[in-house]
DNA sequence: AAATGTGTTGAT
DNA sequence: TCAACACATTTG
């Protein structure tokens, strides 16, 4: 499939719709790029750009990549065979998308000869050396996880920060690293400038799985304009964003994000559930949102039991305590004050892995 | 109702 | 192994 003569530049994150597949090699001739958007049912109106075709055609579009497969909503799903079986790697808007999806699972599956879509991975390139390392530190069914929650490339950045704060650990010795590593997570985390909070109603923990996002936060710091806006008279809500968000623990969550038009309010919607469950969120309960300044912007999501004392940051105060002969980080009164459930817990416990990190790197 | 993912099958 | 396609299941 991929030919070394075909250059595809995938350093380019997002996916443009002007990408171009590598000579196909196999499939017939290459049709012409995806429709803008497809509605409905399995129905597919395929419109080529020099003559219009049958509306009658009710076959899905064949993908020209490998491992992609037309959905019936006009999306692409990723899937890749082993053992006679299928792995499914998810759905994708952009056929792009999901044929890297597919070089992804190949490369982890099927290792160095895997036959790929795009330029593969090599042990020579030394920029490729972090993905591989990374790919070949996840079972094969975390990568898999990564794919269709679609946070493969979040935490591989995240892997390649490690891997950038490790090699420069070397130069050190053990207690500048220390320092170097906690001032480098301290600061990442620092810098992140909180966009609103909100203390959960009975209903946003409740069985509507949904935490309403009010209107006046949303539109400020989440714009949802994107997407189909041909005039579908269908659809009470719109489609929505998959959006990711980040907790104190380094744990990604994703939620759906859309407009109900029904109760004129925003909302994050599937994965919401989830995330109440295991942080036990209770009514009154505070929900804070981050962002992280420019370069990455990435999204983080913070909790605090009701009426807790005071704050608002990201992180509260922490005091060092000795263990092990290594300082490591406690939440102060957690011992002692009983109101804050697991919170603290799981607060002592990201210190606490890092430190571990750090102790089990010296 | 729409979106996602599986059961199956026939073709490499 | 692979993709086509019908359709069951899950989500919104």
């Amino acid at each position: 499939m991929y030919s070394s003569s075909t250059c595809i530049d995938e350093s380019t994150t997002s996916d443009s719709l002007s990408l171009s597949p590598p000579s196909p090699l196999l499939s017939p001739a290459p049709k012409s790029p995806e429709s803008p958007c497809r509605v409905g049912s399995g129905t597919s109106v395929i419109l080529d750009s020099e003559n219009s075709i049958e509306a009658e055609s009710r076959k899905l579009p064949s993908s020209r990549f490998k491992g992609v497969v037309p959905q019936p909503n006009g999306r692409w799903g990723a899937q890749i065979y082993e053992k006679h079986q299928r792995v499914w790697l998810g759905t994708f808007v952009e056929q792009g998308e999901a044929a890297r999806a597919y070089d992804t699972a190949a490369q982890r599956f099927r290792g160095r000869d895997a036959v790929t879509n795009f330029k593969p991975l090599s042990p020579e390139n030394p920029d490729d050396e972090a993905e591989l390392t990374f790919l070949n530190s996840h079972a094969k069914a975390e990568i898999v996880d990564m794919l269709r929650k679609h946070t493969y490339n979040e935490e591989l950045e995240q892997s390649r920060r490690k891997h950038e704060v490790d090699t420069n650990g070397k130069r050190l010795d053990n207690n500048a690293r220390i320092s170097h590593i906690l001032g480098g997570a301290d600061k990442l985390l620092k810098s992140t400038r909180q966009l609103f909070e909100k203390s959960v109603t009975p209903s946003d923990v409740g069985k509507l799985n949904r935490l309403v996002i009010p209107k006046q936060h949303a539109e400020k710091h989440f714009p949802l304009q994107s997407y189909c806006s041909s005039g579908s008279a269908s659809s009470s809500s719109s489609k929505g964003l998959l959006l990711n968000f980040k907790d104190v623990t380094g744990k990604v969550w994703r939620f759906r994000y859309s407009y109900w038009n029904s109760s004129q309010s925003y909302v994050l919607t599937k994965g919401w559930s989830r995330f109440v469950k295991e942080k036990n969120l209770k009514a009154g309960d505070v929900v804070g949102f981050h962002r992280s300044s420019e370069p990455d912007q990435q999204l983080f999501i913070d909790w605090k039991a009701k009426g807790g004392s005071g704050s608002g940051g990201v992180l509260e105060p922490v005091q060092m305590v000795r263990l092990f002969g290594v300082n490591i980080f406690q939440v102060p009164g957690s011992g002692s004050c009983g109101g804050k459930r697991n919170r603290d817990v799981e607060l002592l416990a990201f210190e606490w892995s890092k430190k571990s990190r750090v102790i089990g790197a010296l």
